[in-house]
DNA sequence: CGATTGGTTGAGCCCATTCAACGAATGTGG
DNA sequence: CCACATTCGTTGAATGGGCTCAACCAATCG
């Protein structure tokens, strides 16, 4: 935690404390080991520069705090930089559906474009760093540059792909399935950032799996353990590493 | 059928006869009567029209068709202008997830632009007229025209957006929430084209239905039984009344 | 006409939920 | 420091909502 020099404070709503410490934080787009998963993927060094002296702007937050809130006006989209976001919808009567998880390299606020009104609430899960990109500066930015804007349009066109994905998800798979979709989905995305791809450090709760997955908290518990039992996974807690990936992949029904 | 010079055949994949008669299919967006819910929302006439010279081509589907198949290249959005759609994906083991259903000014093939490679299938469950949208060449419009480029944005998020209502659909309602949704998000939809919001005729199959909802084909009919015997609704087929719509809403969740 | 597709309804079953108890870890205030 | 509350996770027993299997009917079509 102190490792990014955050003041220790109670979790609360945003993180916008012109005190802080940002030296660290002053590097940008042109020397971030993610680069190539994040918004400047395909952009020549030029190009990237533009963005980055124009756009990017470097900003703290702190486990537990929102990053924005379902309602809150849209002006800014975040690329996570580092750390663990969530992000969920609300129900009138009180329910949430957890819609992702964004790490490193991944968009937050692409929904909130549609109608200038964020439509969901952004929580870190851990202590993270987002870049914020102000949109009305990056659309201009994107008219200037067509590749930056063809990129964008791609990168909205996947986030629609994923959202279908999870339809597919909830829709027609069965809870173990659901599960080890989520774990193979998790592990491809650490590989992704040079991670380790079999020892999994979830940062989100039983229970937000579950309101991802459409299942209770108790179901993804009994199915950690069972595919602990049946030797796919070692659970220890939030730990978990895979065993027999080819099995996970199996129970997908992926080849 | 006829009205629209549908040469009658079997359903089989393209549409694209060239000898087909296309007299009555030349107009476009400017005189469109749904060009405000379609991409050509809030462009000035101008726009329009450069927009219409430049990429619009109009092209029927018959009922059954596939406008477009999972995998096929991405070369152009459609623009639904009459007609009704369903997209579907397909799980490896032959299960297949309806995403949506598309009726007119809806855009199809949003998920296509992430890879180039469409993700989905499209398929028309009635006769239909679609404007076909060569990409590349929207792409360079968008260059052009800010204001189309923003709207363009803004119709990628909105499809975000509504994907992620079906996810809290899929995750988190009971089965007679969820068809109550699906009732009153036609019904809305109906009455933004100037339809009847009370008399829906349905397009699709229960089957269809149970798919996109997470159910399956029984649970739907009888959940419309079961509504019918409650005054919710009159059922009869594809065709239904909504007898009680703040009944339905209250079965949503909303006030 | 028979064949096919789409829809309804019933009976029994099973998977995931509900309800509940309990343990571990963490943090808080006295 | 301990006592206590809180959050998170695990596990058991019983329940039930939606599924499976099946029969049947209606409409459409070749």
């Amino acid at each position: 935690m102190g490792a990014l020099g955050f003041a220790p404070s109670g979790a609360t709503h945003r993180a916008r404390e012109p005190s802080m410490d940002f030296s660290e934080l002053k590097s940008v787009c042109c020397g971030c080991t993610i680069r190539e998963l994040c918004l400047p993927a395909g952009l020549t060094d030029q190009e990237v520069l533009l963005l980055d002296q124009h756009m990017s702007h470097r900003q703290p937050v702190k486990k537990g705090e929102s990053l924005y809130r379902t309602g809150d006006t849209f002006k800014s989209l975040y690329a996570v930089s580092t750390g663990f976001f969530k992000t969920s919808i609300l129900h009138e009567d009180g329910r949430a559906q957890v819609t992702g998880f964004q790490m490193a390299g991944e968009i937050l606020g692409l929904d909130a474009i549609s109608a200038d009104r964020h439509v969901c609430d952004a929580v870190a899960l851990e202590d993270s760093v987002v870049c914020e990109v102000p949109f009305d500066r990056f659309e201009e930015l994107g008219q200037l540059m067509t590749n930056l804007q063809r990129r964008f349009n791609r990168t909205l066109s996947r986030e629609i792909v994923r959202d279908q994905g999870v339809m597919l998800l909830l829709g027609s798979m069965r809870s173990e399935e659901r599960l080890a979709a989520f774990l193979v989905n998790l592990a491809k995305r650490f590989s992704a950032r040079k991670q380790s791809s079999s020892e999994l450090v979830l940062r989100m709760t039983r229970e937000d799996i579950g309101s991802y997955l459409g299942l209770k908290l108790e179901t993804v518990s009994r199915l950690l353990s069972r595919f602990h039992d049946e030797g796919l996974l070692a659970v220890r807690g939030r730990n978990i590493q895979i065993l027999n990936a080819d099995g996970l992949n199996r129970l997908v029904g992926a080849a």
